[in-house]
DNA sequence: AAAGAATATGAATAGGTATTCATAAAGGAC
DNA sequence: GTCCTTTATGAATACCTATTCATATTCTTT
């Protein structure tokens, strides 16, 4: 029966429909455990996310889930913020996922290592890790910050801040390094004052904002790592009364959904989300399933999206 | 070996501390498929969320996450929006995942019968359903909403709008009715002009604010089904040049994180999510363990937070 | 001391599938 | 008709655990 079910292996047609209809008949459902234990293989897909709270996480998410759907495999989610890395680990260890996609992040190095060790498929996603050996789906995260940095500069701003979150980040260290170059190469550079960078908290952004726009000397333009940390710095620009983009332009980077809204307005640099969720899904499963190639990079470019926190001047769009 | 792990039957201390050597010797694990085959219990939970861009969802999920790593369950997670019920139905018919979680949404009406036909332990959190035999977590939606009403129109509020999504989805009916109960308490109705109600979309809300706010006589409160809805009409309320709260107040209904932000500082009805997730896995878990109770319906009183976007005059806090 | 109860432990079985092995049937070449 | 190859199919085995059953040991009571 088992031929008939997995199409392999000899079987005559007349047998064939013979077997399907006894199977029909009694209801027959293959039991997903022991096919799992028998194959070694549970059907399932781990995902590793953090900081659930950042709406980019929830966009990919729905992404790979989507994805994961139309390719018959589970999904299940662990937050490694809150939950730490414990339960991928052990999920990896016993088999009861067949890979893991890790969403751009820290904490969870240790993870990654563990499923490496363990010989599980891995896909590390929006975030490029230098010294692992996985397959990556990641966007131009130098690149578009550098792009970012040269359209302000180009557009006539004079004193552009960056507030970034923990370098401990990859992707956010990227775009921070991306950032400084942009400047350099507009013959700017990145004042200890303009430069805003710890914690992780909404509240925390919104500080450095307001902290930032009190000083002698503000500001007229704040690149910030991401959406989320964007949308907080916008909140302390209300808190002081500052407007944007009079008073300074703010730009983000991610390109959630949430950036169109009217309240935020915001400029920033999109990633295709739902293609390297797509990406990611593909690349794994083929792993999953056997094909041996060497890991790759795929890398895909970011678009620009000028929105009014930018002021909007298309003479000056990014290159 | 089986009674020295689980912990059953006879066993003497002497081979007890003999077998857990050889266990730790061989690094032995045991087989979570051989287990889930003989005990059939699979030790994984599976929660149906739609609508994953509400803000509200990914909370939902951090904390039914959290408590379930702390039962040592997993978590599997479907958005039926996007994929359908097939997934969820068919998971429970395999006894993929020992029960299931249903949170606020339609779309979920067919899985959660073939749960419940399927004898699978069924938990509905933040969403009432009348006449489904299960385990119900809510929140005192319409009690709420009430509340809400009796509150703008105390504060002085002439003509109080109510925007809402489908009411299909039992959670957003039952606000509407109780806004509309709050209304006529206070001798106020809701007039054609002042209620918006279809589709789901950011742009669709945003939308009607501002059709609301050009017509002849413009409300000077709106209270919406919930914060996600709210966020669309300040959206819409700032592309027309409506000032927040001084020509028009706004209210939402959840009490998401990001209704703190300075951006929305919105006035909202908050429900103590992390103990309804918390509940909602408890109960599930002792359902799954075997507990054969009375369907129990859990419901947690809301509470009113006043922000900026009410003009907040503590006089008149609701009651 | 012997019988019975309580406790301990090894062996056997079931759970449902995919794979392998061996056997059986059919087809082709001489 | 015999031998060999190809195709088909049933039976057996491995996967790994939890539970049950039966046997073995210890303890208690009269």
């Amino acid at each position: 029966m088992s031929r008939v079910l997995s199409g392999k292996g000899y079987v005559s047609e007349k047998t064939r429909v013979k077997v399907l209809k006894v199977v029909k008949d009694a209801g027959y459902r293959p039991n997903p455990f022991a096919q799992a234990m028998r194959t070694r293989q549970s059907g399932t897909i781990g995902v590793a996310v953090s900081r659930i709270t950042n709406p980019v996480i929830p966009e990919i998410l729905e992404a790979l889930a989507r994805t994961m759907t139309g390719l018959g495999r589970r999904m299940v989610v662990w937050n490694t913020e809150t939950e730490g890395q414990d339960g991928v680990i052990a999920a990896v260890r016993q088999g009861t996922v067949d890979g893991v996609i890790f969403t751009a992040a820290s904490h969870q190095v240790k993870a990654m290592q563990a499923a490496l060790d363990s010989n599980a498929p891995v896909v590390s996603i929006n975030r490029y890790v230098e010294d692992v050996d996985c397959d990556q789906i990641v966007s131009t995260n130098f690149e578009g910050a550098r792009r970012i940095a040269r359209y302000l500069a180009r557009s006539g701003r004079q004193r552009i801040a960056f507030v970034n979150g923990p370098s401990d980040r990859p992707t956010l260290a990227d775009r921070e390094a991306g950032m400084r170059q942009g400047l350099a190469e507009e013959g700017m550079d990145l004042p200890e004052a303009l430069y805003g960078q710890t914690g992780f908290s909404h509240d925390h952004f919104r500080q450095v904002a307001l902290d930032m726009m009190v000083q002698a000397d503000p500001p007229d333009a704040i690149a910030c790592g991401n959406d989320l940390i964007a949308f907080a710095v916008l909140s302390g620009l209300k808190a002081c009364g500052a407007s944007v983009p009079d008073d300074v332009w703010v730009t983000g980077f991610d390109g959630v959904a949430m950036t169109g809204w009217d309240i935020f307005d915001l400029s920033t640099m999109r990633q295709p989300l739902e293609q390297m969720a797509a990406d990611a899904v593909e690349v794994l499963v083929s792993r999953i399933e056997g094909k041996k190639t060497e890991p790759r990079l795929i890398q895909y470019r970011t678009e620009f999206i000028a929105r009014g926190s930018t002021a909007h001047t298309p003479l000056h769009d990014p290159q």
